[in-house]
RNA sequence: GGACGCAUAGCUCAGUUGGUUAGAGCGCACGGUUCACAUCCGUGAGGUCGCAGGUUCAAGUCCUGCUGCGUCCA
């Protein structure tokens, strides 16, 4: 990388070269020797591991992104910085993705059998798995790829097998039969976290169910005369599974009834009512039908009642045999249709309202799930859950923004077990064989599997047929990864690790489960920082997805401006707990801040190094010789290089980057950079040259130092062809290199007041060539008044800077106006004239001053009436009133010698 | 239905515990062949800080209510 800068930034033509030397040199690779034996303090981060199938979209890009600003950042300051890359195996998904390859070549799973099926997953994931991690390299993330994980890989199903037994011995494992989560396309149980409720417009359904017999008076009546009572519900098709209608025992509507018998239409069936306080008598009609088989709060109060539950559907829920012959067979919304219409056939359907509710949907393929009772695994999870709550309220893992603890918290008081089997092929298949003796029927959990049953002898086994949520294997993610259970040395040096950065979607499928299972399994928090990101919109707020076709393909703004624009615009995207919002329309637009500005640190790096030509420069922290604007540019290196460590700290990454944008631009590039040109140019003295040669170098050194973790490539393209820096060391790439310490750059308040002075000046006087069109190329003389002695000091050495960046032909000093120009008081009260005989509209320029007097004058009212204000005066702290008696002072006298300028202008002046 | 969050320039967002004259980027307007950069340089316009009350010497910032948007839970 020593050939010369190319005249325009080609982000292609470094990027990809710098990655792979990075990469080869092993300076991604934490060394778990260096933290066992004490010489440097690990900084861990473990990838959210994104699905074997998955692509790379924007969600990635914000999360990867901030994971290796984070690690980049904390690798320069001294830790040994391990980014743990993998993926995840993602059950549902990565079965769906292979059953549609297998569906257009017109096969089922079924067809191949299990072994064949689960070969052919293989074989896809070995072709494809890898996908998603080369994308990460190729937005700069500096992963330790030696040490890539799979959720499936050996050594990680050894780490879910050895988690499932251990909570099986302690009883936290169970089997049982209870209403879970199905979802009738994907044919699985699904947890609660993986049924999705969305609000979707439905109805509201009023069924008359006949009394039988002797029915209490004030009940009304079908017209052959019997009595009848009305459920409401939204899901009539199950009313063929009914056992019981419920009413509330306080309900003096229905109080009469309770112990009385309805008759099920359609069916025919006689079933009880009964009363439980559970009945919101204030929706419906107060009674409530009861199917204990289709609906979880109807199985739990058919246990309470003692009432059988009675499975009217078949697994991809379609009515089965246990309901009349005529709707056998249908599918339940097809079930549903021909119940209301056989019900409104013979007058119980009484009427329908519209009425919107949550319906639960699966998450991967958006089929409404089906409440099923089903034998499924659970965990036990308050046990679980009290430690994992205790770390968040003792600030062991503490979350950015706070605001998710409490919602966090709020999850765990309320802990359901959770549904851990899937009717899936793709993934751990659970450690539980049955002995098939029919008089031993004993279950084996065992860390291998069992050649004999442990209590009969028996050699029949057989293993449970289902698999384990993904999340089983992703909780143990941050230990597992490391070599748990094995004691490894990556374990000791690395857990637990420091900051998990992921989308609040997987909050409580992810995150929290993490945290449970490394109390559990470790006895430690997993992470100390949890940093939640915000979801990426478009302009219309919704968020990105595939299905919409909002998505931005990070690959393809890398490839349009590469990969540091990319980051670079992220981060200042990245609000503290806001939406990331972006246009996937215009990308030129919405990348526009980064590709500026990579564009702006190539040029101004290209323009310094050009005039650079020098092996090496001595430290300009030692340098005697410093002149004004190297103390003020050093200042100011100082202060944001304390601010973009302050805000990385604080997890604030649109205002570090707005730090480092700031200074190399809007300081060291426009302003800096133009006032040493004469002196790089050699115009000046040999040691004004040396001397601003070695702070440019240092400040160089430092921002790019600053601006890497944001921008890796650009930064190293340049760092690296500096100058040495007499007695820095020099790593060969500046991943490996110090991170800046603001207190060792030097601080002037003397020089940032005076340079301050300096540039107030020349933006006035070019505000005024603008405002009265004075062509850029033509010079002005300008007269200056009541020159501050900050102003002072700094003409007294760098006049010629205002000469030209001005274009300011010469300086006079002295007030009086002098004939026709244009007037300015700046802040500090300095006069300003500049002589535009010919140029200038006198009526103008005194309307134009009219006006600035009357702002003053504003500002000045405003700043009297607080002081003229006793209450203020007495009460605000002293210094509080102090600045405002300096700044009304100041005001006044702005505007004294405003209006005197103006008098001046008057004709008869 | 419950809880939480957000509402500041045309757009995307800063504005730390209340206290300089509310800022940035993009966009816009005007001017620019200053030999690093037009992905640029210079200048400028643009804000009753969602609405209504309240607390306070002082409110973009704190409190209450309302409206709109979003998220989570049921």
């Amino acid at each position: 990388m020593s050939e010369p800068l190319s005249p325009q930034y080609d982000p292609h033509a470094i990027e990809r070269p710098l990655y792979r030397e990075w990469e080869e040199s092993g300076l991604f690779h934490a060394h778990a020797e260096a933290v066992r034996n004490g010489t440097a303090d690990p900084y861990v981060i473990v990838i959210p591991p994104p699905n074997v199938t998955a692509v790379l979209h924007m969600g990635h890009g914000l999360n990867n992104t901030i994971q290796d600003v984070l690690v980049r950042w904390q690798r320069m300051r001294g830790r040994e910085a391990l980014y743990l890359p993998g993926t995840d195996h993602a059950g549902i998904a990565t079965q769906n993705v292979v059953e549609r390859l297998l569906a257009s070549e017109g096969k089922r799973r079924e067809e191949l059998g299990r072994d064949a099926f689960v070969q052919r997953v293989w074989e896809f994931v070995d072709a494809t798995g890898s996908t998603i991690l080369q994308q990460l390299r190729a937005i700069g993330c500096s992963c330790d790829w030696t040490r890539t994980r799979f959720t499936l890989e050996p050594d990680l199903s050894r780490a879910v097998r050895e988690a499932f037994v251990r909570l099986y011995e302690k009883g936290l494992i169970y089997r049982g039969n209870y209403i879970i989560n199905w979802c009738p396309r994907c044919l699985t149980a699904l947890s609660d976290e993986e049924a999705e409720a969305e609000d979707s417009p439905g109805k509201l359904y009023y069924l008359r169910y006949p009394i039988v017999g002797a029915a209490p008076a004030g009940l009304p009546t079908l017209p052959d005369g019997r009595a009848y009572l009305v459920v409401a519900t939204t899901r009539p098709e199950t009313m063929l599974g009914d056992t019981a209608v419920a009413v509330h025992p306080e309900d003096s509507r229905y109080r009469a009834l309770v112990g009385r018998e309805v008759l099920l239409p359609l069916v025919e069936r006689v079933v009880p009512v009964v009363a439980d306080a559970f009945v919101d008598a204030t929706f419906g009609t107060g009674a409530v039908k009861i199917t204990p088989a289709h609906d979880p709060n109807d199985f739990e109060l058919a246990l309470r009642h003692d009432l059988a539950p009675l499975n009217v559907l078949t697994p991809d829920a379609r009515l089965n045999e246990h309901v009349p012959a005529a709707y056998r067979g249908l599918d339940r919304f097809e079930g549903r249709r021909r119940v209301l219409a056989d019900f409104d056939s013979i007058g119980l359907l009484e009427r329908i309202e519209e009425h919107t509710h949550g319906v639960p949907h699966c998450y991967r393929c958006h089929t409404v799930v089906e409440p099923r009772l089903s034998d499924q695994w659970f965990v036990r999870m308050r046990p679980l859950a009290e430690p994992a709550l205790a770390a968040a309220r003792s600030g062991r893992v503490r979350f950015t923004p706070e605001r998710h603890a409490r919602i966090y918290e709020h999850w765990l008081e309320n802990i359901r077990d959770w549904c851990i089997s899937r009717q899936l092929w793709w993934g751990h298949r659970i450690p539980v064989f049955y002995c098939l003796n029919s008089d031993c029927r004993e279950q084996i959990v065992a860390r291998t599997d069992p050649t004999a049953c442990p209590a009969c002898g028996g050699t029949e086994l057989e293993q449970d047929q289902d698999v384990l949520d993904t999340w089983f294997s992703s909780w143990l993610w941050p230990f597992s990864t490391l070599g748990w259970p094995e004691q490894s040395e990556d374990l000791a040096a690395f857990y637990p690790t420091h900051t998990l950065v992921t989308a609040p979607e997987i909050l409580f499928f992810w995150v929290a489960r993490m945290i449970m299972a490394g109390l559990e399994f470790m006895g430690e928090v997993p992470f100390r920082d949890v940093y939640l990101t915000g979801t990426v919109r478009d302009l219309q707020n919704r968020k990105m997805s595939k299905s919409l076709g909002n998505g931005i393909d990070p690959l393809e703004v890398v490839n349009l401006f590469g990969a540091d624009a990319l980051r670079f615009t992220v981060m200042s995207n990245v609000g503290m707990g806001t939406d990331v919002r972006m246009d996937p329309a215009d990308l030129e637009t919405t990348f526009a801040v980064g590709r500026n500005f990579a564009n702006k640190l190539w040029n101004a790096g290209r323009f310094a190094l050009l005039n650079l030509a020098v092996p090496e420069v001595p430290d300009a922290r030692l340098l005697p010789s410093l002149e004004l604007a190297d103390r003020w540019i050093l200042s100011r290196l100082r202060a944001a290089s304390a601010e973009v460590d302050r805000s990385l700290a604080a997890f604030r990454f649109k205002e570090a980057a707005e730090a480092a944008y700031q200074f190399f631009w809007g300081e060291l590039a426009d302003w800096y950079l133009e006032v040493i040109k004469p002196r790089l140019q050699a115009d000046g003295a040999a040691d004004s040259a040396a001397a601003a040669q070695a702070t440019l170098v240092l400040c160089l050194d430092g921002i790019f130092r600053l601006l890497h973790p944001l921008m890796p490539f650009i930064t190293d393209a340049l760092w690296r062809r500096l100058p040495m820096i007499a007695g820095q060391p020099r790593s060969g790439s500046i991943m490996a290199a110090a991170w800046p310490v603001p207190d060792t750059y030097p601080d002037s308040t003397e020089a940032e007041d005076r340079f301050g002075a300096l540039a107030e000046l020349i933006g006035a006087v070019r505000g005024l060539r603008s405002e009265y069109g004075v062509p850029p190329t033509s010079l002005v003389r300008i007269r200056l008044g009541n020159v501050s002695p900050e102003l002072s000091a700094a003409l007294a050495v760098e006049e010629r800077a205002v000469l030209r960046l001005a274009r300011v032909q010469e300086i006079e000093l002295g007030s009086g106006n002098g004939g026709a120009g244009a007037h300015a008081v700046l802040r500090g009260g300095v006069e300003l004239f500049i002589p535009l005989a010919g140029v200038i509209d006198l009526e103008q320029e005194r309307m134009r001053l009219e006006k600035e007097l009357e702002r003053l004058d504003g500002q000045l009212r405003a700043t009297e009436t607080k002081l003229h204000n006793e209450q203020f005066t007495s009460r605000a702290p002293v210094d509080v009133v102090e600045r405002e008696r300096a700044k009304a002072e100041n005001f006044r006298d702005q505007r004294d010698r405003l209006a005197a300028k103006i008098s001046g202008l008057r004709p008869n002046a």
